[in-house]
RNA sequence: GUGGUAAUAGCUCAGUUGGUUAGAGCACUGGUUUGUGGUACCAGGGGUCGCCGGUUCAAGUCCGGUUUACCACCCCA
């Protein structure tokens, strides 16, 4: 027996037709913010992954040498490739540049639940826009994907926190560079790490304040409220320069609720100072959503969707610098969230149209029948194999249609054709050249019994 | 990458201290039914019990290995 590859998924038609939904919410939601569509190649130089993230990622890549001796990989995140479609081009963009894609990315991992080695993700990004306008706007169409599916804010929630606060609370308390990135590591594991073990990690870097700190961030991550956070962050500023620098940043604080708030947003949106998100090129505002536990308050199993800004990035890849701010939602959590909270419709995959004819003659007409509906758009089936009446009918019963077209000898004779409504059992004799015309009629307003 | 648990029909599962030809429900196919359907009734197909090896007169059942899945770490999207 020939088996899958680990990680991978094979789709049946009711897996894709699942699949499909979820895409089609998601490209609505994205279109309607007015996002346009992008896509890259599946397949890229390893390089360009190196070069974002280091060599250690080659560990996680579907990687290998192609017979060119070329070094690739399949993509495993669609951000540098789009940096770089962005970059080629970002002086004659123009600005805002809103994109987005819905991609099959690959790693090298091992398999766990919600976790494979392929998954489709949902990426809008926008590009050349500072101001938290942008970030507002993100989050809006990030929320917008959800809400296409029937959740709310009793489902899920959106945790807002804030990159450059943290490296100003450091900066506060004098560290910077690479120190404040190991930090912001830590902190980032906080609330699945033990306290003894956090405090651990953080003497090498503030000795025997490390108490201190950590009471700060215990204090930091708890503040719910705007005026709350405010405040504390005010009252951490050791000398002028710093000072302004929190008021700056309070103030975009004010600016992006008041977007969110504007939009009728502000249920989903928690103040979080929780969420770090681990990679290194987020440099300012970050948020995840996170499907709500069923007591309404704690958060459940892996984020469904995060993002944030990221202004260096593109930059660093070699490209002009280029403010950005994007995110990303994945099918896999997306799927086990919405089974979970029950707003996946019933899949839908029947015909309109199910034709039953008995006889050679009959048949011939049928095949017409046949080319007629579909060309009228009407989903049309009938039996490849052409039994009995009986048959006929239990195949069109099971098959799910809604209507029959009965071509027997009778209706034949006469030019016509019998339509059933397989609901209601109504039925109704038809010249067979406006049986595509009737169908469609009888589709839209049922035929009601005798 | 490191640990733990599991693997029996397409799906969900049963299978006694090791003992005849491995079962059920659902699904599928055919029939009752050559002019009226999803129900019902009858029948049928489908399993190297994940794979390899070992113990035993005898292994789905016990032992070792391996693969895969799930769970917890590590890491991350």
């Amino acid at each position: 027996m020939l088996e899958r590859l680990p990680g991978f998924r094979d789709f049946y038609p009711e897996d894709c037709a699942r699949r499909d939904f979820i895409f089609r919410v998601w490209a609505e939601a994205a279109r309607a913010h007015g996002f346009r569509r992008y896509d890259i190649p599946t397949l890229e130089p390893l390089e360009l992954f190196t070069e974002k993230s280091g060599p250690e990622i080659v560990s996680q890549l579907f990687n290998f040498t192609d017979k060119g001796g070329r070094e690739v990989a399949l993509r495993p995140e669609l951000t540098p490739s789009l940096a770089r479609m962005v970059g080629a081009r970002v002086a004659t963009l123009r600005k805002p540049v809103k994109w987005f894609n819905i991609a099959e990315n690959f790693r090298y991992e091992k398999p766990q639940e919600g976790r494979l080695r392929s998954h489709y993700q949902l990426n809008c990004d926008i590009f050349g826009e500072p101001g938290p306008a942008a970030d507002a706007e993100l989050i809006a169409v990030c929320l917008a994907c959800l809400r296409g599916f029937g959740a709310g804010p009793e489902d899920c929630a959106l945790r807002l926190s804030d990159r450059t606060l943290w490296t100003l609370l450091l900066e506060a308390m004098g560290i910077e560079g690479a120190g404040a990135m190991e930090v912001l590591g830590i902190v980032d594991k906080f609330e699945r790490t033990p306290r003894e073990e956090t405090l651990k990690r953080l003497r090498p870097h503030f000795g025997e304040a490390c108490e201190d700190f950590l009471g700060q961030v215990e204090a930091l991550m708890a503040l719910r409220e705007f005026g709350e956070m405010a405040a504390f962050m005010r009252s951490l500023a050791p000398n002028a320069d710093i000072r302004k620098k929190i008021e700056t940043r309070i103030g975009l604080w004010r600016e992006l609720l008041d977007a969110l708030d504007a939009m009728e947003l502000s249920p989903f949106v928690r103040i979080d100072l929780g969420i770090v998100r681990g990679l290194a090129y987020y440099s300012g505002f970050v948020f995840e959503v996170f499907k709500l536990a069923p007591d309404g308050k704690g958060y459940a199993g892996r984020a469904l969707a995060g993002g944030g800004r990221y202004d260096h990035l593109v930059g660093k890849l070699g490209f002009p610098e280029t403010e950005a701010v994007g995110f990303g939602m994945g099918d896999v959590t997306m799927a086990q969230f919405l089974e979970e909270k029950k707003k996946l419709p019933p899949i839908v995959d029947a015909p309109d149209v199910f034709i039953v004819a008995a006889g050679d003659a009959e048949r011939r007409a049928a095949l017409g029948l046949a080319t007629r509906l579909r060309a009228d758009g009407i989903r049309t089936e009938y039996a490849l194999r052409a039994p009995g009446f009986g048959k006929q009918f239990r195949l069109a019963g099971q098959s799910g249609a809604r209507l029959a077209v009965v071509v027997g000898g009778d209706e034949l004779a006469a030019g016509n054709a019998r339509l059933k409504d397989l609901a209601s059992g109504g039925e109704a004799v038809v010249p067979l050249a406006t049986v595509p015309a009737a169908a469609r009629e009888a589709l839209a307003e049922g035929i009601g019994s005798a």
